[in-house]
DNA sequence: CCAAAAGTGTTCTATGTACACCCATGC
DNA sequence: GCATGGGTGTACATAGAACACTTTTGG
């Protein structure tokens, strides 16, 4: 019959990336035992939810300016046995060319794809299998992908995320015109060149990024 | 520095119901204003979250059977002074014809049509609006209406019923169609007879509510 | 000149939208 | 028999899916 306090609560982030050409998951491994856990924070009074989750992150991967999204809220009784009773969970989209792992490895933390994953503490499997699912509907109505890429990206780049996390080829005509007509992302004045011909390199509309937030499908 | 404990949870319910054909809203006098708020239970160690939430509703109006889901988690610094400082909120739907109005006099509840709603208190009005927000939505894709409506319901009460909550007139043969290719409901040997023609009576597929909660859009 | 990736339109199909009349009953 | 709400089908527009070749560069 003990009351819930803030010393129950904590914030966990399923912190996605792209890395060597597959979707990873950032985990913490757990003491005592060879299982893995989504990292996370204890809630704070002087704090929102949202500015824990976003220090959580910041803390593992020195980012501070991430896609961040509230995904579920998880408060069953002994979900948690020796840990906090109720978990936040969060969904961070991280750009793969700022992975300094320098606090990561200090963290002892490390990235997983998310089709090898480890044996995961508690319910932590059932958070990232839903964390992966709204990510992939979200991809399908919204166009977050770009915020795995860094800030200028070939739209084959953007096309190859896709098809990374939907798990699926997508037709190249259909995904270009598709994303074009959407007016999130706008061509710049560079070209990455390598093999083949050079490709137009196109960023976000700082703008149309500001527009999806307004729209807040999720608060 | 304070952590932050069950007592600073709680959950909080936006229960939906349609009454005197209008979409209506549960609330609870805040004493000491002449403010509303959305009804509540504080989180507890033994009950899960959703329990809480289902515990809520049916405190207030006998109900046990109920459309519920999880919304947000409100957690701000400073959003309920004097109250607790993480508000899990849900949303909940409730048959129009199951209100047992002892209860909420008892607890000095009232419903408000949602075009008329009293000055809430604190970031309440926000939750409120947020959850409209999801109702509408919903129903466009996952005909959660039928939640709203006893057992059994003609196509015209839940034509009507989405006409309500979405605020807009709708085609009757478009409805019809898309109603019934989906799948979720299926006539009864019943007919309602009143002015003009008698209709066909309709149940939602009990299988069909099951396929719908095993797809948890939202888990 | 050839390998390798970039870039580009059109046809077909499916899905959604607009729309008007007959039907069964109670009074 | 008439007023009242119940029930039904079709033509059109729009969105999405399938599909193959030319272009530009580096080696």
């Amino acid at each position: 019959m003990c009351a819930i306090t803030l010393a129950d609560v904590e914030v966990r982030v399923v912190v996605f990336t792209l890395w060597e050409n597959r979707l990873q998951v950032l985990l913490r491994p757990l003491d005592s035992t060879d299982h893995w856990s989504l990292p996370g924070l204890p809630a704070s009074r002087e704090h929102s939810l949202e500015e824990t989750a976003a220090e959580c992150v910041e803390a593992l991967t020195g980012q501070n300016e991430i896609y961040l999204e509230q995904l579920y809220t998880y408060g069953e009784p002994d979900r948690q046995p020796d840990s906090q009773l109720i978990s936040v969970a969060y969904f961070a989209l991280l750009a793969a060319s700022s992975l300094s792992s320098d606090r990561i490895e200090q963290a002892q933390a490390a990235w997983h794809p998310v089709d090898q994953m480890p044996e995961l503490v508690w319910d932590h499997a059932e958070i990232l299998t839903y964390a992966l699912r709204r990510l992939r509907y979200k991809l399908e109505y919204s166009a977050v992908g770009f915020e795995l890429l860094p800030d200028t990206f070939t739209l084959s780049e953007l096309q190859h995320t896709y098809e990374l996390i939907l798990g699926e080829k997508l037709d190249k005509r259909n995904f270009r015109r598709r994303i074009l007509e959407a007016g999130i992302i706008e061509p710049t004045s560079g070209r990455r060149s390598g093999e083949g011909r050079p490709a137009q390199l196109y960023q976000y509309r700082p703008d149309a990024v500001a527009e999806v937030k307004a729209r807040r499908l999720f608060p």
